[in-house]
DNA sequence: GCTACTTTAGCACGGTCGTTCGTGATTTTA
DNA sequence: TAAAATCACGAACGACCGTGCTAAAGTAGC
């Protein structure tokens, strides 16, 4: 691996963990080189523009995301159970993915749904990407019989979200400890495993 | 009104609609003077710091919350019905309320999760007490006998809270056509109205 | 060990940020 | 109408931002 690969991949590595802890707003160029060990200009001569920076970052916390979180639940039995898996990898990923902060991508939302540009497509492409991923996971759950057959498989996805979205807000903004029950409570009333009963 | 209360409320006008498209990010005194038309230095002098132009303008738009989305419910009848007005001001209030983005508190609570001070303090009392509300709502609605009488209040909450949040990261940053019909079809089935059928 | 190339440091730029201060204009009060 | 209090302006500050440029340091191939 030649230096130049190296110290940019050193660059990505804390530019992640900067934007988990205080988003992409957090991701200037001065303080990220000082937690490089490295200069301003240096550091800037590697992307040419701090909207590439971005995006780089984007792309490397995916790649996070898809091993943290996907690649493992391979394995899991398809439908419910593959969807439970990363539903619960997805809820605590950041810590798993070593990042000492939130979730950067939830983060970058609340920065970018104004700004338009290339960022905030490729973003809301990641979302679109995994919301589509979750509902052929609850297509094939259904297909299984672990859910109703007429389970609109779109609105299913659309309240796992939301599910997710909240215990980010829960958690993070909250802090409320017990945000982590109420997400795993939440899932599982929308799976049907809580008896079918209402909260 | 003295000419001083009078620019103040016009500053708070425009910084609650300013803060409704572009964030407390986009709070900046500078443009915000400009759409006032007045100075900067001007507009500083009324409030005397930046954090308590924040502080000020949360206040205005706790004023305009209560007055669009609470009161209006106050005449509807005691539970479920009450809860489901107010859940349905709450999705449109920031149209109703005349401000011409999204809502503001939402936009203010990415921006301050990671920043300690007095803004992120107030800003999360007001998120306890408005779930706070809806858990007495729902109390309610479950000693009118409209929820069953095993139901977790605060799970049931919070599970509200869930839906409108992905409702503001749907219609707002997503852009999806759907959002509105998600948030309502979600809350319907939380209240027990799709015959108790999963999405 | 010398050369060709890549990588980093150093410095400066124009711009915006929140903040301060003194002064003139404008209201309000007497 | 005169005096007093309030309000708004204009200029400037130090700090930080992203962005260029040039020169030095470092690395790799022969």
């Amino acid at each position: 691996m030649a230096k130049g690969a190296r110290t940019r991949a050193a660059i990505l590595k804390a530019a992640v963990e900067t934007a988990s802890l205080g988003g992409f707003a957090g991701l200037n160029l001065q303080p990220l080189a000082d937690r490089v060990g490295m200069t301003k200009s240096g550091l800037y001569a590697h992307f040419g523009s701090k909207e590439a920076l971005q995006l780089a970052t984007l792309e490397h916390a995916t790649e996070l995301f898809e091993a943290t979180v996907v690649a493992p639940a391979k394995t899991e039995a398809a439908g419910l159970p593959r969807l439970a898996v990363i539903y619960e990898r997805w809820l605590a990923w950041p810590a798993n993915a070593g990042l000492p902060g939130q979730c950067p991508f939830f983060a970058a939302v609340a920065e970018f749904d104004d700004a338009d540009g290339p960022v905030r497509e490729r973003l809301a492409r990641l979302f679109r990407d995994f919301q589509g991923v979750i509902e052929q996971l609850a297509a094939s759950a259904v297909r299984h019989g672990h859910l109703p057959p007429d389970t609109d498989v779109a609105q299913f996805a659309h309240e796992v979200l939301a599910m997710r979205y909240a215990h980010h807000w829960s958690a993070g903004f909250m802090r409320d400890p017990a945000a982590l029950g109420r997400a795993r409570r939440g899932f599982l009333r929308l799976a049907g495993r809580l008896g079918n009963q209402r909260p």
